[in-house]
RNA sequence: CGGGGCAUAGCGCAGUUUGGUAGCGCACAUGGUUUGGGACCAUGGGGUCGGGGGUUCGAAUCCCUCUGCCCCGACCA
């Protein structure tokens, strides 16, 4: 039955890339530009873009943070000053080399993250232990010279927001670091209901140039991880770098201890993945651009059933994101379908036998389930719906992961693991980075993150047996 | 950046093997009938066959080249 209702869409279970590509762009979320890498981000994926802003903003907002703008061009002396960073960027930095018919003197960088322009700044800015902590925020787009792209999870330009803080001492800045992780993860569990594992970075894996990197990871329905943000602790390294020194209350000229985090327009890409079906997308009600949709049935009775639904809209839509369909070419069935295949998680159906007994048809997009309510009833249960269908889809998608972290203490079982099931590989590692290495050139999953939740237990480690209290979470990641 | 595949109307495809001047379904436009899970009839519009170059009397078709997308690796949010 499943199958009879999007024919546009590639079923997720035959060619999951196809389905996760025909989702984008039949639900019209994003589409390819004539630039290579990169996306066009349609309006219905920026909606989505503009609420999962405003909600991490308040967060910002409500955490001490103010929203500023730095430049797009970076010159290549700044970017060079912390060794470890630009060897980390290096291999995907565009460059401006011409301005009209001129070439510069020296190249600027487009930013593939802006530490250095920012820390360039700050040491302008802070002379005393009274200027601190700065705690500023960005929203802008990045460029990043990909290899190889896809639409929302990796793409050439894209947009993120990145917090960038200077602090007196090492405990602020990792206090810092911690509390916006936090952020992030009640953020993309509350409001994008999807699970995260929490945790830091091995060496190898973190930001290029920061002391700790810490991350939320989350789990797509295939089984891959994907980073959905991330908060570093900087510690002096860029102050040391950029020369970011204050005038301490002991009168020592001290370097300051810094963080940045943020989070991308990946996380689109990780809500179509972890909810979607073969359907289309199932967006969680908190972002939806649109919650609910009115589909009037007309039968022969066109001006009642407009009337009735004009009014129930009218009524709805400052309570709601609301949308009313009242197309008349296209068919209820239709609509149904491209609702459903564009995710709003609730469908209000209108029709003449509806309006006898002054009741409304709802129909779940998470469940399918299909219930009558009263016409006064209408509002309450709509919103009671709406918070039901956030929480049930964020139940589903943690259950889901759970069920997909397995704990695996022999080698050749987490070889056959990561082949045939994916997942998350919950394992001890001695924090060798020989060995972390080893698991990747042998089974292609990567070192995600070591958990913070876990109680450390002592277990030997996966690659070379030795004795460690360090549990691990691998898996292969996008 | 390596290996493989694909590119013909908005979308999905046929036509390419064997060169002869482009077609089908859906979508779109107009009119009418319809409307509780992708309605139907009639009429109509839409193409530099991904770009450039070559072979040929003649190229969607053969050759070269470039670009983009997809898959698998390496690199990364």
């Amino acid at each position: 039955m499943e199958n009879d209702f999007v024919k546009e869409i590639t079923p997720k279970t035959e060619d999951f890339s196809q389905w996760y590509v025909d989702v984008i762009l039949k639900a019209e979320l994003a589409d390819y530009s004539p630039v290579r890498g990169c996306m066009v981000i349609r309006p219905y994926g920026y909606a989505l873009w503009e609420n999962i802003q405003q909600l991490l903003d308040d967060r910002f907002k409500a955490t001490g943070h103010k929203n500023a703008y730095f430049p797009l061009f970076i010159p290549e002396s700044l970017l060079q000053k912390e060794a470890e960073h630009v060897e980390g960027f290096a291999p995907e930095v565009a460059w401006v080399t011409h301005g009209g018919n001129e070439k510069l003197a020296e190249r600027l960088a487009v930013r593939p993250t802006s530490e250095t322009i920012i820390c360039n700044m700050y040491s302008k800015w802070i002379k005393s232990w009274r200027d601190l902590p700065v705690l500023i925020n960005q929203w802008c787009n990045v460029v990043r010279w990909e290899k190889s792209t896809k639409p929302f999870l990796r793409t050439a330009e894209f947009l993120w927001q990145e917090g960038h803080t200077a602090h007196r001492t090492k405990e602020d800045a990792e206090e810092e670091a911690l509390r916006m992780l936090e952020v992030y993860r009640d953020f993309v569990e509350t409001d994008l209901a999807l699970p995260v594992v929490t945790g830091e970075k091995s060496d190898n894996e973190k930001f290029a140039g920061a002391s700790k990197t810490y991350t939320i990871e989350a789990l797509m329905s295939d089984g891959r991880a994907l980073q959905a943000g991330t908060s570093h602790n900087l510690g002096q390294h860029f102050a040391k770098a950029y020369d970011i020194t204050f005038l301490d209350q002991d009168g020592q000229l001290k370097y300051v201890w810094q963080t940045s985090w943020g989070i991308t327009t990946r996380l689109i890409g990780a809500i179509v993945m972890v909810h979607g079906d073969d359907r289309g997308l199932k967006i969680p009600p908190t972002i939806a651009p649109i919650q609910a949709v009115i589909v009037p049935i007309f039968g022969r009775q066109t001006e009642l059933v407009l009337n009735k639904t004009n009014e129930i809209f009218t009524k709805l839509k400052t309570e709601v994101r609301i949308e009313l369909d009242d197309r008349d070419e296209y068919t209820p069935g239709w609509k149904f379908n491209e609702w459903e295949m564009r995710g709003v998680p609730v469908r209000i159906e209108i029709g003449p036998k509806d309006i006898q007994k002054q009741q409304v048809v709802l129909v779940r997009r998470d469940t399918g389930e299909k219930f009558t309510v009263s016409e006064p009833e209408l509002l309450s249960c709509l919103k009671t719906l709406l918070n039901e269908i956030q929480e049930n889809m964020f139940d589903q998608a943690k259950r889901f992961m759970q069920e997909n972290i397995r704990e695996i203490d022999n080698f050749d079982e987490f070889k056959q693991v990561i082949d045939a099931k994916r997942g998350f590989i919950k394992t001890h590692w001695c924090g060798n980075p020989e060995c972390e290495k080893f698991v990747k050139e042998q089974t292609g999953a990567t070192l995600r993150c070591i958990p913070f939740s876990e109680q450390s237990t002592i277990g030997r480690c996966i690659v070379c047996d030795k004795e460690s209290n360090i549990i691990a979470y691998f898996a292969k990641s996008y």
